[in-house]
DNA sequence: TCTGGGGTCCTAGGACCC
DNA sequence: TCTGGGGTCCTAGGACCC
C-alpha cells in the first residue's frame, strides 16, 4: 500500500529573492548589507539579511531604509534577470508535480500528493527542491509543508532562511494559535487593528471567539474566512497555471512622478505613456477590455478613482487614452498637486470574443490596425523605433 | 523629499429590469 | 394606490497581497 501523506502541500519561498539574485555573482557583496530598490521616491523591494538586521524591511521607503542602514549597498532591480531566474525555478517545481500555483516571481504552492510514490515523503521532496535550486541558481529558499496552503505558507515563513518546517495535521492548532493575528493571510494593518480593538491578539484568541462576533467586526465573508483559517481550515484549491499568471482580469500601469505636479499637460502626457503601455500589453496578450479606470493620488496621499464602461471592449491606445483624459478633465481640478496617475483596463476578454459594430467601430478599426503595425515594428526594431509623437522630443 | 507598481476581491448604493 | 423583492450592472472606495 502506498503511504498516503496527510501533508501534501508545499509552499516554496525564495529567501530575499531580488537581493539574492542581484548579488549571486558579486562575492564582494557577500558580507555587506544590500538593498534592492528604486530611486528617490521608491521603496525597498528586497533586502538581504545583513540589511534586515538594521531594521530594513520590504516596502519600506528608501529614504528611511538609507537612514537605518547608511552603509548598505543599494542596487537597482533587474527585472529581466529576476524573470529569468523565476522561470528556471518554476521549472524545477514542475519536474516535481504539474500542480504548481505561482503566487509571484519568487513563491509557489505545490500539490505533491501525487508525487509521493515517485519521490517520497513531502519533506524529502522539499529538500530535493532546495538542493536543486541551490545547485542550479546559487540561491536559497525555504519550504513549508502542511495539509493546506495557508498553513504551508506560514510554515515556510517560520522556516526562513534556508530551512524546512513541516506542520503535521495533529499539530496545526499548536502551530497556529500562538501566532500574532497579523500573520494570517488576509490580515493587514487595518484588520489587525480591528481585531486588537476586540481584544484579539493571537490566532488562538481569534479561534476562540464566536464567528458571529468576528463577522460583525469584519464583514460576513472575511470574518468567516479568517475564523476558519484560525483553525487551519482553508477551502482554497490549488489551481495549476500554465504560465506564471492566470489570465488577467485587468491590466494597468501607474507612475509616481519624481516631484508632484500641478500641470494638466504633464498628467495627460503621462496618461498617454501609460495607455500605450497597457494597451500594448493587452494586444500582446490578445485581450481587450470594456472598463477604463484612472487613479489620481494627490500630494497628501489621498487617492481617487474614476471609471467609465464602454459599449465595446478595446485594446486601442488612443481609445484608452481618450477615455482616461475625459475622466481626468471631468475631475475639474484647479492646480491640485498630483503625486501619481494610473490607467487600468478591466473586464478583459479574449479579443476574438469582441464583437465590433462596423459603422461605429470604423475609426477604432483604423487605429487598431495602425497600432498592430506599430507593435510589429517595435518587435523588429525596438521600442524606441515607434512611439506617439507626443512622447517624442526633448526632456520628455 | 516618508509611503512603488502590479494585481485581486469585497462592499455598498443607485440604476434599471422583471 | 403610498409602496415588493430579486437580480445584474455600474461606479467608487477600501483592504490586502507580493
Amino acid at each position: 500500500m502506498v503511504r498516503m501523506s496527510a501533508t501534501p502541500v508545499l509552499h516554496v519561498d525564495m529567501d530575499a529573492f531580488y537581493a539574492s539574485v542581484a548579488t549571486r555573482d558579486r562575492p564582494d557583496l557577500a558580507e555587506v548589507p544590500v538593498i534592492v530598490g528604486g530611486g528617490g521616491r521608491g521603496v525597498v523591494l528586497s533586502a538581504n539579511y545583513l540589511a534586515r538586521r538594521s531594521g530594513v524591511a520590504s516596502a519600506m521607503p528608501m529614504t528611511r531604509a538609507r537612514r537605518l542602514c547608511p552603509e548598505a549597498v543599494v542596487l537597482a532591480p533587474d527585472f529581466a534577470l529576476f524573470d529569468q531566474v523565476s522561470s528556471a525555478v518554476m521549472e524545477v517545481f514542475r519536474q516535481v508535480t504539474p500542480v504548481v500555483e505561482a503566487i509571484s516571481l519568487d513563491e509557489a504552492f505545490l500539490d505533491v500528493s501525487s508525487a509521493a510514490r515517485r519521490l517520497g515523503e513531502p519533506e524529502e521532496i522539499a529538500e530535493r527542491i532546495r538542493s536543486t535550486i541551490h545547485d542550479e541558481q546559487r540561491i536559497t529558499c525555504s519550504v513549508g509543508v502542511a495539509a493546506t496552503p495557508v498553513v504551508a505558507k506560514l510554515a515556510s515563513r517560520r522556516a526562513k532562511p534556508d530551512g524546512v518546517v513541516v506542520v503535521r495535521p495533529d499539530a496545526v492548532t499548536a502551530f497556529l494559535h500562538p501566532l500574532d493575528v497579523g500573520e494570517l493571510w488576509g490580515v493587514g494593518e487595518k484588520t489587525r487593528g480591528q481585531l486588537h480593538r476586540l481584544g484579539l491578539f493571537t490566532v488562538g484568541d481569534l479561534a476562540h471567539t464566536p464567528v458571529r462576533t468576528v463577522q460583525r467586526a469584519l464583514g460576513g465573508v472575511h470574518g468567516a474566512q479568517l475564523h476558519a483559517l484560525a483553525w487551519g481550515v482553508d477551502q482554497r484549491v490549488l489551481t495549476p497555471r500554465s504560465g506564471p499568471h492566470a489570465p488577467d482580469r485587468s491590466m494597468g500601469a501607474d507612475r509616481t512622478f519624481d516631484r508632484d505636479t500641478d500641470d494638466p499637460d504633464v498628467v495627460v502626457t503621462e496618461m498617454l505613456r501609460l495607455s500605450a503601455k497597457v494597451a500594448g500589453r493587452m494586444r500582446s496578450a490578445g485581450v481587450a477590455g470594456r472598463t477604463v479606470t484612472i487613479r489620481v493620488r494627490f500630494a497628501d496621499f489621498t487617492t481617487i478613482t474614476r471609471s467609465r464602461t464602454l459599449t465595446e471592449a478595446t485594446d486601442v491606445t488612443v481609445e484608452v487614452h481618450r477615455v482616461a483624459v475625459m475622466l481626468f478633465r471631468a475631475l475639474g481640478l484647479q492646480r491640485a498637486r498630483i503625486r501619481l496617475v494610473g490607467v487600468r483596463v478591466e473586464g478583459l476578454v479574449p479579443r476574438e470574443q469582441v464583437h465590433r459594430q462596423m459603422q461605429l467601430g470604423e475609426r477604432e478599426h483604423g487605429w487598431s490596425d495602425a497600432e498592430r503595425a506599430m507593435d510589429r515594428a517595435t518587435r523588429r526594431f525596438g521600442s524606441s523605433a515607434v512611439r506617439p509623437a507626443r512622447l517624442l522630443g526633448g526632456a520628455g
